[in-house]
DNA sequence: CAGACTATTAAACGATTCGTTAATCCTTAA
DNA sequence: TTAAGGATTAACGAATCGTTTAATAGTCTG
């Protein structure tokens, strides 16, 4: 769980709408593609960064890739941020994830 | 709230640090230099950064400037997220901030 | 195999970020 | 008002990012 390539990922607008869209349902790139007003190879870029962070994963089904989102890397990850800037007096009782 | 200022914010490991500093108490911009090992000018871009952000707030005290994190816009942050990219099932019930 | 279709990688480019040192601003104190 | 200390801004170079088009790879179908 590298966080610093997980945030790097989510410095992203397009990235981050990315995940929004794959929260629902898993998508191909070209799925993904004609949803931004960018060229596939740039939609291609960004998912393997996010692939590269672990917050989605590929399968490939004949010609195309499917996207599916990752939400445990996710959630995990912000849970961690979120344990660690947590004030002392929070931080006591352990927690279920969020 | 422009959360791409916040996420921007996030994705640099010293910055995320020193939120990790700030969350045990307030600190001088050269409280935090002292830390790093970089420059005071650097330190202060970050720091800047992270205001704009609004994920820190600073109050001069004679020639110090004392930086405190704010937890509510970075706790917000990082629920928002997490709700946008719940699954279809974890998202009915509203819960209250992680 | 040839050809079409999907996805990824390569190459090139401009824009941005991150660090440095030097200069400037603000506050305090002599 | 001068000096000193702390903080920020300016200016610059190195590195990274994000996009595009062109080229390459993988897969199904005729």
């Amino acid at each position: 769980m590298e966080l610093d390539r997980i945030f790097t990922a989510l410095a992203s607008a397009p990235r981050r709408r990315m995940l929004a869209f794959l929260s629902q349902t898993a998508l191909t790139t070209s799925d993904l593609a004609a949803r931004f007003p960018m060229s596939a190879p740039a939609v291609s870029r960004h998912l393997s960064v996010l692939q590269n962070a672990g917050l989605v994963e590929s399968e490939r089904q004949g010609q195309r890739v499917l996207y599916r989102l990752k939400r445990d890397t996710l959630l995990n990850a912000l849970a961690r941020l979120a344990s660690e800037v947590d004030g002392p007096l929070r931080r006591e009782p352990p927690r279920e994830a969020i």
